[in-house]
DNA sequence: CGCGAGCTTGACGTTGTTCAACTAGAGTGG
DNA sequence: CCACTCTAGTTGAACAACGTCAAGCTCGCG
């Protein structure tokens, strides 16, 4: 955690992070008394899991990973955020306490805003909560496919899911360099790095994508969709 | 759905089920207006994963399965819900369709409050809506369970959560007789139905649990606490 | 040049599913 | 009252999916 700053107002954020377009300029100037931002080195730690509470963050530059530490030190990648995405907390109001952690995959800088400025911004502006409240249920419905592809699809599958995700949702791009490790692509996919780097390969075998390190190329993403249907 | 009826009043509920707490009488009067309570019968459906979402529902009677149906017929059953807790849905106010299938495991009844009004009162009730909030995370928390317990465990694991989730959360006694059967106690464990069946048969052996067609009686929860750690 | 971290590969064992057969109990109609 | 059927539960054997372990590889960096 290097350095922080704080030149910027939240009113001229070019971002104005998701929900965050729903708050008033005054409203605004409140969150912004408390707001500070933060670089973050590759790898940096920016939530830890069982860690308190005490901010929301909003990235705005870089990638990182929101992810559950499991048993022996297998993680679980939940989602990768992208610059204006916001990350909270599902400790918010219920513990105050992270559930699960949240580092930098490339050098990043996010927002701190303190978490009772956000609270007294839910309980002034009943259309901000709402929004806050569709944000979460969003959330959720990703996970409902999570799960789903998780539990119910073979490693293939989960495979494509993975790399579908990085190019339509991340990455943006058929061809794209990850930042993500093997053993990350792994977590995102709920196996081990062997198996994730042999479907890796077999999916190069068989001209589905290409890859040289971490230069990936989706070749053909209609056959990668039907392997993530048919599991 | 055989009869649905209207004798009581939201402000006399004995349940006032969790979070409806926090409305004042006058605003209970409001969701009063359009609530209506429905009887079901064991295995009738609730809300249909697809439908659209028009009502919350809060179970006054029985128990519910919610579970998403996933693919070939495989359902992943997420929670059962007691009586006195609701079940919303995650498509509020997101696209307005149900992302999961409620359905009753007993005969059931429950209160069906339209999600308009519901809107409402997150609108003009800002405690109501942070507890919304916590409810809403709190559910998400468990779903973080819920995620690694099926992707990290082996079947040992799994069943013995499945156990202790039916004997100390719903149930709440160490002998409970279920409405459910194996299939959807596999459901609820990520696996088939045979081999649920398998490890629930080994657990009887090794005396950690007696059952009887659909008797159970944990004998030793100390051990299933440790299956469930040790996955 | 040598070291170390991440990547890759193969052999092998375990975990979990599939399929098919069999059983038990609950209706149902003659 | 007895076949008959239907469903849920149970069991075993064969097989596929996946993880583990150990070894070797590559590439950047000191």
């Amino acid at each position: 955690m290097a350095k922080f700053s704080k030149d910027s107002h939240c009113e001229c954020c070019n971002l104005k992070i998701n929900i965050f377009r729903f708050l008033t300029d005054e409203e605004l100037a409140e969150i912004n008394k408390t707001r500070y931002e933060v670089h973050f080195n590759k790898g940096e730690t920016i939530f830890k899991q069982g860690g308190p509470l005490t901010h929301l963050a909003c990235l705005t530059n870089g990638l990182a990973k929101v992810y559950l530490e499991g048993r022996n030190n297998k993680n679980i990648i939940l989602k990768i955020l992208r610059s204006s995405e916001m990350t909270g907390g599902p400790g918010f109001p219920v513990d105050f306490r992270h559930h699960f952690s949240v580092s930098a995959l490339t050098e990043a800088r996010a927002c701190f805003i303190d978490i009772h400025a956000f609270e007294d911004m839910i309980r002034r502006n009943p259309q901000f909560s709402l929004e806050f409240i569709k944000y979460l249920n969003t959330t959720t419905i990703r996970f409902f496919d999570k799960i789903q592809s998780l539990t119910q699809k073979h490693m293939h599958g989960r495979i494509a899911d993975s790399l579908l995700y990085l190019s339509k949702n991340i990455y943006r791009n058929d061809e794209f360099q990850t930042e993500l490790s093997r053993q990350e692509i792994a977590d995102m996919s709920a196996m081990t790095k062997e198996s994730a780097i042999r479907i890796l390969k077999e999916f190069k075998d068989d001209n589905i994508i290409d890859f040289h390190g971490n230069s990936f190329h989706i070749l053909k993403s209609e056959q990668l969709e039907s392997i993530s249907i048919t599991g």
